[in-house]
DNA sequence: AACCGAAGTGAGAGACCTCTTACATCGACA
DNA sequence: TGTCGATGTAAGAGGTCTCTCACTTCGGTT
């Protein structure tokens, strides 16, 4: 593949979740992303005006995932559904590394990007629908999934000693307490 | 005051939540807390020898402040320490706005500062101890707290809608659930 | 009173980043 | 086949940051 990439733009959207997990969103930087694609550092910029529109467009794909793995956790055991969540949503940030670091950062609010907030909510709506909690009960269930993700983002989780999977069912299993 | 600050060291820790709160860690600059305090750029680094040891100063600091908050909300309320806990930890967050982005940041496990590490299970083992709570329902809890928070400082309540304290009382609410 | 060391300062080297500009390449379509 | 627009590059301006170095200030000790 030679002068032209072919789809650069979706490229360095997947390259961006590398390289959000690898260093965190506190040293990302969309030179490094390029860098990892092999292109050079201008490149990014004939697809995203900015970096802060290249982590609004990281954001709304993170969204959607999660959203989408969600929904198929919840599939798979609905009479569970906000468990099932849970887990879903630790097990995500453990796939991805990164999504979550962007998907709720304040900072990026000041994009206008109305795609990334709508996305943002839809994940939110989502999950109020195919559970059927009342809004208190989702939001306690997703400050347990957001608090377990974090606490593994930022290494709380000494790692070798518990599985990530093992993590993910004690996320599941407090979430499942808190009906 | 003159040339010389006083207590410079203690005022540069001071002067890092500050900071942490305003811009969050991923735009902390030891240049930022000079700025604040108004002395050269240089002179942070007659006091650590560089950005990661004044960030983890800053983090034994908070681990400190918080693990007080921690047991003072628990003596009040002795019966139902954990939500105490839990409350006392949302509230400390939205007191400094930015501890706790820094007390489990894994980035600073590199500095060699044992104090730092210390403090951070100190905070963990005297929940344990104060609330008798076995280690599974207390990483829960930890979760709850630590998942409220991560969303307070994300930005994820608009702000407005909820008074912080209610939503410190709401994660307290979660944490008596987990039992 | 003289001095010494701790704690400041100003200047700047070197690194990296964001974003711009002028130019190069190539695929698609007339 | 020729050309044109989209997408790439190289170079660099301008900014900020970390950390160093030589020098200054000043409080405390002798």
């Amino acid at each position: 593949m030679g002068y032209h990439h072919g789809d650069l733009r979706a490229a360095l959207i997947r390259a961006s979740f590398d390289v959000l997990a690898e260093t965190g969103l506190e040293r990302f930087s969309v030179a490094a992303v390029a860098r990892r694609l092999g292109v050079s550092s201008a490149a990014p910029y004939r697809h995203f005006p900015d970096r802060d529109h290249l982590l609004s467009a990281v954001s709304a794909a993170a969204a959607d995932d999660l959203r989408a793995a969600i929904v198929a956790a919840v599939a798979e055991d609905p009479a569970d559904g906000l468990a099932a969540a849970a887990g879903a949503y630790v097990r995500y940030v453990v796939r991805t590394g990164a999504g979550i670091q962007v998907i709720f950062a304040a900072e990026l609010y000041a994009v206008a990007d109305d795609d990334r907030r709508e996305r943002t909510r839809a994940l939110m709506t989502t999950m109020l629908e195919l559970t059927g909690a009342d809004a208190r009960l989702l939001e306690a269930t997703l400050a347990v999934a957001h608090g377990y993700a974090s606490l593994i983002i930022q290494g709380f989780f000494s790692q070798g000693a518990d599985t990530l999977e093992e993590i993910a069912g004690r996320a599941a299993q407090a979430a499942r307490a808190l009906r």
